[in-house]
DNA sequence: TTAATTATTGCAACCAAGTTGCATTATTGG
DNA sequence: CCAATAATGCAACTTGGTTGCAATAATTAA
């Protein structure tokens, strides 16, 4: 295992959960933590690309470990192409904005007990595991691409 | 086309969208109208089986196009494999509950306009088109067996 | 009602994403 | 360092969805 990879902070997170401290793992987390928005398996492997080998198999087998462990969370997508983000309790669920256009995934403020609490009982007879709150639309610079084009057609 | 399939309230609805009537569409529409919960294209399929011979490609075809002319509405699942509804003004968009077990999906309580207001507005740059909120966990049902299983085992 | 026009369907081939079994290689704990 | 255990890489496979195009059906207007 080449020393440089071996980030403090990511060995500490494997550790806890008493996972190996393999590279291809270090190398995932990593990319995990250094990442202000939530990456796509795609965005993961070009990644990935300049960093280590690593086979795609196991860039999937990683990344379900992790969701095991509550290392990380996934985020669902109408495409399919799901986003992952790092669970940790600095970064409790919170909502997503997905634009439609670029694909760009952005992360909203958390919701308050009183907020969430609504849907925490939307039924006795219910377990709730999870609540997922997807936006979709246009983000701040798509949307402001298509005003400037319609200006310039106007004219 | 065999005149029994051709319900009168399906042909309205396609008729509205200035879509051809053909059998196939008229058989797709008819099972998101006859079923109380949304179904995913596996049950779409199986349901087709029974009432006319029909190819996958067009059920994908169909169902994209109902998607565009907003007869139908998807909701999406964390595993691909999603869901569609009829999108009718009485049956406005509502947050839904999977079965993390049987993976049943039900439909919960539709957001008032002031539950809504505070997702409507997590920036002012955003353009909201569409807000899902998709709850997980174990249904009634499921959640029942496991306590029955583990009153047995106890013993 | 008919025939031309246009739209839809079926088919086959293709593609991408994810999974599985198993041999090889690396990590761990003593 | 060595044995035991676990993770990785590879190849093959499965599943879900897409595309181009020819065959067929629906529409429209004569
Ligand atoms: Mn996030
Ligand atoms: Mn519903
Ligand atoms: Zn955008
Ligand atoms: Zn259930």
């Amino acid at each position: 295992m080449p020393p440089d990879v071996k980030d403090k902070a990511t060995l500490h997170i494997l550790q806890k959960s008493g996972l190996s401290k393999t590279p291809q793992r270090l190398a995932v987390l990593n990319i995990l933590m250094n990442t202000v928005v939530p990456v796509n398996i795609k965005s993961i492997r070009q990644a990935l690309e300049s960093k280590i080998s690593i086979n795609r198999v196991t860039i999937y087998r990683i990344l379900s470990l992790f969701k095991q462990h509550m290392i990380i969370r996934e985020i669902t997508s109408p495409g399919g192409n799901n986003y992952f983000e790092l669970a940790t309790m600095k970064n409790p669920v919170h909502p997503h904005f997905l634009c439609r256009k670029c694909a760009a995934l952005s992360c909203l403020e958390p919701l308050t007990f009183s907020q969430a609490n609504h849907w925490l009982t939307p039924d006795k007879d219910y377990s709730i595991e999870n609540i997922e709150i997807n936006i979709s639309g246009l983000c701040a610079s798509c949307r402001n691409a298509t005003k400037l084009q319609k200006r310039s057609v106007k004219q």
